[in-house]
DNA sequence: CGTGGTTACGTAACATTGTTACTCCATCGA
DNA sequence: TCGATGGAGTAACAATGTTACGTAACCACG
């Protein structure tokens, strides 16, 4: 169109189009010309602004641990540490099934186009983790987890819902054990793993379940 | 070269060549026309032996699965079932950490240059389970885990695995604690939520460490 | 108000990708 | 010996990320 129309929003606009191609056409619809088409621009936007494919999916990454992180962060600490925990782990499932393209991207680390994320950017998973540290710590401190370092704890606990999160959203878990059912026994299953009494476990899992928020 | 020199096993050669590309390159390397060069032929001879890319990626899979089948097969039972489930635990380590690129195929789900898996393609993680479903039936038997489906149980157990390798091979998991020691306070935290007593993994987790195959 | 420098953007091209139409010719059966 | 089959090479097509180049608008001066 015209040219020289300076837009400082035009970056936000490519990353806003950009999160919205991946969710709606997955990775293989997130091309530059596709991109520059739905903002009205020119691919060359996304050099100036980026410097490239790979750093405007990074720049989205981020924003995908700042909102996972942000999610996390909504669930309150309660009397039931574990329940917090269960809870958390509610959050967790459910941002990444809200987004589901953009965890893959997060997480699927390798391939997009041979793009590969940097060392730095993985190390958010640290930061994002830290409200899992403090339930389970304050779980270990209410009796219900063995002693130990709530960072081990939390990280195994991570690990695990990405197995799950991972599998559900690559299309691995079928019957007649789905997501939903292996989700919930994978909770209990790691709070009796971190220590909890198996029977505690249920009425925390209820509460739990009472805390999901509808959408986020 | 000259033309028509009718070769049997060029599917197979193919197959050897896309194997080793992905191995040494990754996923960005695999491209018909490397591929091609590689096995001395034209890009053509991937569309008249496997009808496009996806299907030769396809069949690497299905060996992938095979593989991994193989290798979960080598496992003995003992009289410590639990043992024998964590020796599982490394031989799926292990399998997956010889082949780092073909894992991050198998289980990356969405994107390889636009690929994606079918539906009956994902299925072969049933299959591959059976070893890890006998042996959780085993250590239920010997009153080492609660009552319960073994399935659902070797289930979870699958989806923390593949979560640990999963963020390991992506590099996600980071100082001060490594994949190692994530992996072996899992298979302990695993064993534990699945009935066992805390004491008691550690001299089966020793006994299965002794069980390690070097390489595979 | 005018002028130069900086910078954002569009145009067009390049290399590379998966894919396919066309052709050729070696092999097999009669 | 001759025709049919079909596997493989050549070359092209569309689409990808990326970049060189030119242009024009803004900003800071005088």
């Amino acid at each position: 169109m015209s040219p020289r129309r300076i837009d400082p929003t035009l970056a936000t606009a490519l990353l806003e189009a950009a999160a919205r191609l991946l969710a709606e056409e997955g990775a293989a619809g997130l091309t530059t010309r596709r991109l520059a088409a739905a903002v009205g621009t020119s691919t060359t936007a996304v050099y100036t602004h980026f410097g490239g494919m790979d750093n405007l999916v990074r720049a989205m990454v981020h924003e995908g641990f700042a909102r996972l992180h942000r999610r996390m962060s909504t669930v309150r600490a309660t009397s039931d540490a574990v329940a917090d925990v269960m809870a958390l782990g509610y959050a967790y499932r459910a941002n990444s099934l809200d987004h589901p393209q953009l965890y893959q991207v997060m997480f699927g680390g390798a391939a997009l186009g041979g793009f590969a994320l940097a060392e730095g950017d993985r190390q958010h998973g640290k930061y994002t983790l830290q409200p899992l540290v403090d339930a389970v710590a304050r779980a270990a401190e209410q009796g219900r987890f063995r002693a130990g370092d709530p960072l081990l704890v939390a990280q195994n606990m991570w690990i695990a819902l990405h197995g799950l999160v991972s599998l559900e959203l690559g299309g691995y878990l079928i019957d007649p054990y789905d997501a939903d059912v292996c989700f919930e026994a994978q909770l209990r299953s790691l709070m009796v793993g971190a220590g909890d009494e198996y029977e505690a476990t249920a009425t925390s899992l209820a509460r739990a379940r009472r805390r999901r928020s509808p959408r986020g």
